[in-house]
DNA sequence: TTGTATGCGTTATCAT
DNA sequence: ATGATAACGCATACAA
């Protein structure tokens, strides 16, 4: 059939209607409310629809019913375990409740607000990562038109958002350095970049202040590999030496332990180190990088769930959900103690 | 706001309209064909629509156009850099067309062959990877009613395909194992499990028959860490041991690493080891993984824009569309040669 | 229980 | 250049 572009049309609710000998009525009817259609009506409009193939157009039916049956994503980026969990998360969930899930990147639009503007004309819902640069007048200007909903959002704009709790873990691995001895920390990350990473911040420093410390300035680089990079040059200058890292990702970490590792600094002897997102390097490098796992996977699921439920039962909105973390402690902060530490394999 | 479930139904073409004084035609006219409208007028329409925020409802058009501006596309599940750069890529060039992307993961779905018909009156194209686990007859009734392509698919099966060139470069690895003198070399992975797996093993078999080498039957183990777990348990029995190991993906190999690392081999010393895809932690584990990369972006955007040709332009179709993949040696391998060794960081 | 008829918001044809 | 108006495929209120 190659040349042709005939798509096979699709029947329509009218040709199975005619075939069945029923109105396009009882068509629609079998289809919502069975239990409404006399049983042998039932049989041979069931027939008609495997005979002809029939699939009821989405767009019609979303005309007419006036619900398009979707919900859209849209994210910065698509690199790294984060985003394909946060991705996968959603549309699982969504799958399950019988929602399409429209998909649409915000790297490399050159028009992004025009993108999302139809997107939110296409969908019930709409899920929006925090960094994906749209303005926050655009943001609501979509919020008036569909019901939206913020991920890893700032809880202070108002709008309903679903995050993970990044404070605790960050105090939590600082004070596990501290508790070590260490006292020349940095924190490594711009708090101003994204909110959680400013909750990962606030958590280093609060994890200072129970020590009664002043915790010194973050070590402001891009959450990348050339971040990390640029962070070794940075901290190999300085004398003394510092000697814990906390990171604002495993990326950032995985870079600075190579470029340590290079310079000759023992890792965790010297200068500790952790990460953030358990990606997969994190497990396979020497020394094992010591991270935070967040629930990436169970934040998107819940987005997806509460822009269902807010299509479906009628529920006051505009929360802030927090979902916790969890630490994974190896080798790279030099403080593993078997006993509560995660297993190298899941 | 809370509380409500108000979200502004949105304004109708009629709603603009009656604002700038004109009939939904010249409305209508003006969005697609602004050429024919009067400048007078076309400003009054222009105003309108701004004050509105009016954006034309997608199913509307859809149903009288006759076209969803969509695509699908069906994966089977999103971990690892592969399915991510896939979606990206195919989003990106989706976007750039004016294409909107319903994503469908297969992992999980109870019914996907539903799921699938569903999506197939949503689009005006599908993109399926081979992998997802869609019946051949299910792929050919979405064929018949949706423009569809395979991703990694069998080009045998009649219905166009977009693939990487995976023969070659296993030859290639190969081939510079044996020609380091290494002989006793083994295939991980099922070359039954997928397409490109078989045409890589195709490659290991070819680089024997070039020295006139019989090629030893492949360690059949899954396509994961636990794959290479298995393979490392059942490699680390035989005597002799083996010298050299190409492995059907990244995933195998590091885990495959690490089991003979803690074992006390010595890689690349006594045994070498390639992998396949190059993911981010290839570069982090020591020895560094010499591996390959596909062009997973060009092959997901060339689907991507195969798929909108179909729809646009009358062309015929059916065919089989190879890209080829690049070699990335480090040290893994045991060969590497400075000279065309690939850089570390990109 | 079933059929008829109307409306959903656009596009596009046909007059004017 | 513009305005009626008929599809598009389906859901549903209403009548029978």
């Amino acid at each position: 059939m190659a040349g042709s572009r005939a798509h096979g049309r699709g029947a329509t609710i009218y040709a199975v209607a005619e075939r069945a000998g029923v109105s396009i009525a009882t068509v629609s009817r079998y289809l919502h409310n069975p239990a409404q259609v006399r049983e042998a009506n039932r049989q041979r409009v069931q027939r008609a629809i495997v005979e002809l193939g029939y699939e009821p157009l989405g767009a019609a039916q979303t005309l007419a019913a006036r619900s398009h049956e979707a919900l859209g994503l849209i994210v910065p980026e698509i690199t790294g375990q984060y985003y394909a969990d946060l991705i996968a998360g959603f549309e699982a969930a969504a799958g399950e409740r019988d929602l399409s899930v429209v998909l649409v990147l915000a790297a490399g639009r050159s028009d992004l607000a025009r993108a999302a503007r139809r997107l939110a004309v296409r969908v019930d819902g709409l899920a929006i990562m925090a960094s994906t640069g749209l303005p926050r007048s655009g943001v609501d200007s979509l919020a008036a038109r569909v019901a939206t909903l913020v991920l890893a959002g700032d809880p202070a704009t108002g709008i309903e958002c679903v995050r993970a709790e990044s404070a605790e873990p960050a105090r939590e691995l600082t004070t596990r350095l501290l508790s070590a001895g260490r006292r020349r920390l940095r924190f490594v990350g711009d708090p101003a970049g994204a909110i959680d990473v400013r909750d990962r911040h606030a958590g280093f420093v609060a994890a200072h202040a129970a020590y009664g410390l002043p915790a010194a300035d973050p070590v402001l680089v891009p959450f990348d590999e050339s971040g990390g990079r640029a962070a070794a040059e940075l901290l190999l200058r300085e004398i003394p030496l510092t000697e814990g890292l906390v990171c604002a990702n495993d990326l950032l970490a995985l870079a600075l332990l190579e470029r340590l590792a290079a310079a000759g600094i023992g890792v965790p002897e010297e200068i500790a180190l952790t990460g953030w997102d358990d990606i997969l390097a994190a497990r396979y490098v020497r020394p094992r990088l010591t991270t935070v796992r967040q629930p990436v996977r169970e934040i998107a699921a819940l987005a997806a769930g509460l822009l269902h439920d807010r299509l479906t039962i009628d529920r006051p909105w505009g929360g802030d959900h927090v979902i916790p973390c969890e630490v994974i402690v190896r080798d790279s902060c030099g403080t593993s103690d078997p006993g509560t530490s995660h297993p190298a394999h899941h």
